[in-house]
DNA sequence: TGGGTCATGTAACCTGTTACATGATTAG
DNA sequence: CTAATCATGTAACAGGTTACATGACCCA
C-alpha cells in the first residue's frame, strides 16, 4: 500500500488538503508512481478512519473552504514503521508498460520496431527536461530543508533513468539495423 | 489493460495454458511487469468472452488433464490493434516502490537513510545476475526465433537498468556521506 | 514421507482508472 | 467572456493481491 505510505510521507513535512497532495504528486513523485486526484480523496477517507491522520475545516472567503490534514501520532508510528521495515525485495518490482510493448513489438515489420524505440526515445528527451527542472528546484530547497536531500537524489535517478533509456534505444535500433553485424 | 496484450503476445507465439502463461511471465516479463496465477485464471476467462482467445481440452493420462489456449482471429486483431497504436505517451509512465521509500527515507538518520541505498544496490546486483541469465537465454533462442530479437533487447534494457541502479546508488551514498562537499 | 512440479481455479479484498458533478473566483 | 485555478468529491468498473482449496505423480 505505497498510496497511503507516499501521503503520509508528504503530510510529515506539511499539513494539506486533499487538493494540495495531488499537485504535490504530481510536481514530485509523479515520475515514479502515479495517482489521481479521486483516488487520494478516498485514501484519506480510510487513513482516517485508521486513525492515521486528522481533518479540520478552515473556512475561507474569497475561495472555497478546505479540509486540511494532519498526520496523528499513530499516522507517524505508521510511516517510521514504513520507513524503517526490511522491504528491500518487496519493493524491487518495476512495471515499465513501455518495455511489454517493444517486448512484443518482433510480431511487427521490422521498420515499425524501429519506429517504436525512436518515439520512445523522443518521450524520454521530453522526460530528461522535466527531470532536469525537478531536480534543480530540489536543490534549490535542499538549501532550506535538509529532507529535501532525498528528493534530489531520487530526481537524479531519473535523469539517470532517462539517459540510460536513451542510450539503450541507440544502441538497440542499431542492433536491428545491422542483424547480428559487429565484431 | 496490459496483461491481457502480454497474454495476447505469448499465446500469438505458441498455444499454452495458464499455466504455461504464468511460468513464461515469470520467466520472460517479470522484470517489467508482474502476473499472479490467479489474475492469469481469470484474464483467460475473460478473454474468452471477449472471443480474443478459445480452449481445448487436451486429455493427458500421466499428468492432469489441461486446458489450451489458442489466439482467434479477433485476438490476433486486437494484438495487432494494440501493437501498432501509438500510445508511447500513455506507456511512459514508470512505477517504482523503491524510490518512494527512497524519497522519503530523509525523515530518516542519515545513516540509516545510506543503509536502505546500500541494500537496493545489493538487490540490484542479484538482480542483474539474473538479467544476464535471461540475455543469454535469449540470444540462444534468437538463434532460431527471429522474433525473440525483441527479447533480448529489453533483456538488455534490464541489464542496463541495474547497472544504472548501482552507479546511482554509489553516487548517491557518497552525496549523503559528503554533505555538499566537492567542488 | 516429504517436497517439487503439473494443473486447475474461487473468494474476498484492495488499489487504480475513468467519467461525472458542482461552483466560486481570478486573470487574460 | 472564457479558461484556469481552487476545492470537493461519488459511482462504476477494471485490475492487482492474498489466501485458500484440490489432487496426482515423481524423485530423493
Amino acid at each position: 500500500m505505497s498510496l497511503k505510505h507516499g501521503i503520509l510521507g508528504l503530510l510529515n513535512n506539511a499539513s494539506m488538503t486533499g487538493y494540495d497532495l495531488s499537485k504535490s504528486f504530481h510536481l514530485s513523485l509523479n515520475y515514479f508512481w502515479q495517482a489521481q486526484t479521486s483516488q487520494i480523496y478516498r485514501e484519506l477517507r480510510s487513513m482516517e478512519k485508521l486513525g492515521w491522520i486528522t481533518s479540520k475545516v478552515v473556512i475561507q472567503t474569497d475561495k472555497p473552504n478546505k479540509n486540511v490534514f494532519s498526520l496523528t501520532a499513530a499516522g507517524r508510528t505508521e510511516l517510521f514503521r514504513w520507513l524503517a521495515e526490511d522491504s528491500m525485495r518487496d519493493d524491487m518490482p518495476l512495471r515499465a508498460p513501455f518495455l511489454m510493448k517493444i517486448f512484443f513489438s518482433g510480431a511487427l515489420e521490422q521498420e515499425i520496431g524501429i519506429e517504436k524505440l525512436e518515439t520512445f526515445q523522443i518521450c524520454c528527451r521530453e522526460q530528461l527536461i522535466q527531470m532536469h527542472e525537478i531536480y534543480d528546484a530540489c536543490e534549490e530547497s535542499a538549501k532550506q530543508y535538509s529532507y529535501v536531500r532525498q528528493h534530489g537524489i531520487t530526481a537524479n535517478f531519473g535523469i539517470h533513468f532517462y539517459e540510460m533509456c536513451i542510450a539503450w534505444a541507440d544502441e538497440s535500433i542499431n542492433q536491428l539495423k545491422n542483424p547480428d553485424g559487429s565484431v
